[in-house]
DNA sequence: CCTACCGATCGGTAGG
DNA sequence: CCTACCGATCGGTAGG
């Protein structure tokens, strides 16, 4: 009895990189998941690594969660919907577009930062969902897109904007750069992400000539 | 043997989408794996999925090709390199920044719109390489973050751009713009890859504002 | 280029 | 939460 602990204890050692200790739960499991999807992506990730991370075996993960899909799911959409909820009241207020694109762009930079790796998963591995899920994750992108489109649309309008020509690449582009940061920020480097976001709005409204 | 000459067509008829017939070869299998790594990523394509494209059995492929990473790695590498070829002429050439980096994007679109599929591959999926190869592509990639660089610096120093607080950022922003086309460039939408790359290249320059 | 097969690993389950 | 295991699938090979 106490041999069979002491062996669960050493394989539990070795498994885990788990701090501490601490009881398993879905959140552990989930946040365990986030970062190494993140870090590996999706269909690199086997359950033996989930399980390695929070110091359970395999089997035993489904105890709190349904299936690995069911993770990604929640991560995507989590992901996207923190998105949607810091940039929408920016989108939808009374402010100029000019402020309300630098705001926006600010939330988003802020958002980024504060859960990168789950932007990461939430922003290019939703296309490993099926199908059912893949459609609601859509639309979630649409909405997301609309915000953008719609400070642009009245920037135009009231003329604080240039007359694009093509609206819809605009804010495809400015999305693109924007989504870019998942690549290339690093919460260790000199800037932060208000900074970052200051230099990326100063791009995107005024450009880099002189 | 008439019978297993029929057997076998058959076989090649159910497992094959690929057109008419002409003999499997290297270059048959890579543009294969290029259309199926760029719908569906590398880890999640099976070697029996290609196998079916060419139409034979999947133990056949390694009569042509050596493993599924040594497809990986061509693909990644060819696409680069084609980037590179494209763009360093034109980053080293003796006109001014602002032309330079007009035609720079406009290579960067024309490119990306003639291999669409090889451009996922190439900028996306070359981390599931093993760390050797990993190492050669970073390298790669390198070489072309520093050809718009190059531009960016030489234009702040001409004075035709502005004194950008952080050119290290706008040339990862710029970036990240011009790929994210992978995600959203379409060859039957309405605009051409020139047209296309005429509103980054305003929206790069000239900004969104007035 | 096929036949026949290999060991490894995958997500997940039954029963305690 | 573990033990013990499942069928399916993976990349790849030997021998013809």
């Amino acid at each position: 009895m106490a041999k069979q602990r002491e062996l669960r204890v050493t394989r539990q050692r070795e498994r885990g990189t788990r701090a501490a200790s601490g009881p398993v739960s879905a959140e552990l499991i989930e946040r365990e998941a986030i970062r190494l999807f993140g870090e590996r992506t999706y269909p690199v990730v086997g359950m033996r690594d989930i399980s390695d991370a929070v110091g359970i075996l395999p089997g035993s993960l489904y105890v709190h969660i349904n299936s690995k899909e069911d993770l990604l799911i929640k991560i995507v959409e989590r992901g996207i919907r923190s998105y949607l909820d810091a940039i929408a009241p920016i989108a939808e207020s009374e402010q100029s577009a000019t402020i309300r694109l630098r705001e926006a762009i600010k939330a988003h930079m802020l958002v980024l930062a504060t859960a990168l790796e789950q932007t990461r998963v939430s922003f290019h591995q939703w296309t490993y969902l099926s199908s059912e899920h893949k459609e609601r994750v859509i639309l979630m992108r649409q909405r997301y897109e609309e915000l953008f489109s719609r400070i642009l649309n009245d920037g135009i309008s009231s003329g604080e904007f240039r007359d694009l020509s093509n609206p819809r690449i605009a804010v495809l582009a400015l999305i693109g750069m924007l989504n870019s940061a998942t690549e290339w920020y690093s919460p260790t480097g000199p800037l932060s992400p208000e900074a970052l976001s200051e230099v990326l709005a100063d791009n995107a409204l005024i450009g880099l000539q002189k």
